[in-house]
DNA sequence: ATGGCCAAGCCTCTTGGA
């Protein structure tokens, strides 16, 4: 079993590559983000011949997410509305950013983290009451769900190590502390960090930017996750970055992470 | 030392990404 994420940067540029990708890993899950496109116009044949279902949540040109599955998805939800009141969720479910489903008895939360803009900046603030409310909703699933997978671009590099230039005392969104104590209060739920129960090392990079040949010269950032509760935490055995696709043209700055179990 | 790109929209510039 094996369950993959990755933020594509718009599913109809990278729908080729994603089905060329999927031919030569046909994972059981792909979760992808910035689908950027809404629900009637999703490119749902190609995924489909190859034998996913899908399950999508999208908006005209920002943000998006989408599930495809081999097995059937089931009880699909929609953004933090379908757990939380509204009064609770306010603007928070007005970009499309967070899709659920059930896939062979795995609770599975595939995410897209707001991006954060500038330190301090509404959007930043943003991105902190999302966190917040994610909180929220990560307790609400633990109710009704004990095994759980999150994945999905989560905008924030866990530990400097994730980075490829520290930050200095400037704050680097992505990298505060703010950030940080916010996605390490919704891990104290009791969810831990697939990639680092395998690799330890540091360069282990997820996005580069498309300027100033950060690819080449691996200038990335890891802040593509999946988060798993105790029992599959530890049946995993595999969580990998695949860098292949990051070198195709016209690729995603994002490339895919999967983690995997046995059969 | 700095900055160097790409996607979508109604589109020849702006917004957003991280």
């Amino acid at each position: 079993m094996k369950i993959a994420t990755w933020n594509v940067n718009s599913i109809r540029t990278r729908q080729g590559l994603v089905c060329d990708w999927l031919r030569a890993n046909p994972v059981e899950v792909l979760c992808v983000q910035e689908t950027k496109v809404i629900d009637a116009d999703f490119p749902r044949d190609p995924f489909e011949s190859l034998g996913y279902h899908l399950a999508v949540s999208g908006q005209k040109s920002y943000n998006g997410v989408a599930i495809f599955s081999r097995l059937p998805l089931e009880e699909v939800d929609i953004g933090f509305g379908a757990l939380l009141p509204p009064e609770q969720v306010g603007n928070l479910d007005e970009q499309k950013r967070a899709i659920a489903a059930t896939v062979g008895g795995i609770r599975l939360i595939n995410l897209y983290v707001p991006n954060g803009g500038e330190y301090n900046s509404d959007k930043y603030d943003y991105k902190l009451r999302w966190l917040n409310l994610l909180y929220d909703y990560l307790q609400h699933t633990l109710d009704k769900y004990k095994d759980l997978c999150i994945c999905g671009d989560f905008n924030i590099a866990p530990d400097d190590r994730d980075i490829h230039t520290p930050p200095g005392k400037t704050p680097v969104v992505g990298t505060t502390a703010a950030e940080r104590e916010a996605l390490e209060r919704c891990l104290g739920l009791g969810l831990a960090d697939a990639f680092r129960k395998f690799n330890q090392e540091d360069k282990q990079y997820s996005w580069w930017d498309y300027r100033a040949g950060a690819f080449p010269r691996n200038r990335g950032w890891r802040i593509d996750h999946h988060y798993l509760t105790p029992e599959l935490y530890q049946r995993a055995t595999d969580c990998t970055i695949d860098r292949e696709p990051r070198q195709w043209t016209k690729p995603s700055d994002h490339t895919p992470v999967i983690v995997e179990w046995p059969d």
